[in-house]
DNA sequence: TAATAATCATAGTAATTAACTAGGAATTGG
DNA sequence: CCAATTCCTAGTTAATTACTATGATTATTA
């Protein structure tokens, strides 16, 4: 189960994206607009601007600017900068990893495809696609 | 990430159907063999057995059998049945979960499309396939 | 029939994580 | 200066995870 962090910083991210024109968006109007608290959003945001997918911008009249085109982020990148790793188990998250088993493992090549279907997955969708969802739902698609 | 349960089922699962010979297979072998402590392993199949997935013979000499062969599990079905589902979003749990957000939101066809590349993976390796890789890596594989 | 070896059932527990909330400092536009 | 914003750190509550513990029940076998 992806958590709320992971999934808080997807709807933060489409919520930019979709409402952008330039100027900072606020997370107050984020929290507003996606009905989750700004205590919260302020933590998942600060992973963003940290990793560079967000250009903060600070005092009165300030929020945050997305960093590149919406087509250059893909929901992988976004889930795995607030979630952590998509590796279903821990022998995959990092490579020195080593687990007393590994070389009598029957298991390890099943994990790695589960991984690689994930990330397969979530990096074939990008911020662009989701953003278009986005403004259908709010009646804002001027593109049909 | 897939807790014990899943991960210790499926190795369960993997050596009863190795070590099998007609005979039960008891915890305590599958104890020694996996390194998994035989009080824990009784939670994860007695999961197993109240879904029919192990048949449980009692006293001594007593132990499990696999009440399928091999090729008629899926992994999927294993994981599943001691880890619960494998929906990212709790939204995708059960049908009549009813987010209060469900008509305006923009990212409920990214997580169903997460959850299906998910389960058709873990449904695509069968026990089968898994038990030919434990025999392969324990040296028994007559089959090469 | 008694010892033994197994499953079965339930409860307890320590550590970690998840999902927030709270308080206040720093920054900037008007 | 003031108001609105981001930034930073810490605290909190509840749930979950990954076990461990105890003992009852069942069945083989010496």
């Amino acid at each position: 189960m992806i958590s709320t962090k992971g999934r808080y910083a997807l709807r933060l991210m489409i919520d930019i994206a979709s409402y952008s024109d330039g100027t900072p968006i606020a997370l107050k109007d984020v929290s507003t607009r996606q009905d989750i608290s700004i205590k919260y959003l302020e933590q998942v945001v600060s992973l963003l601007v940290k990793r560079g997918y967000l250009i903060s911008v600070r005092g009165n009249n300030g929020g945050y600017l997305l960093s590149r085109d919406p087509k250059d982020y893909t929901a992988g990148d976004i889930i795995r900068c607030c979630e952590g790793t998509l590796a279903p188990v821990s022998c995959l998250q990092t490579d020195c990893n080593v687990c007393p088993r590994k070389d009598i493992c029957s298991t390890i090549d099943f994990w790695k495809g589960f991984y690689d279907v994930v990330n397969n997955y979530v990096d074939s969708v990008t911020l662009e696609d989701l953003k278009n969802k986005e403004l259908i739902k709010i009646g804002n698609d001027y593109s049909i």
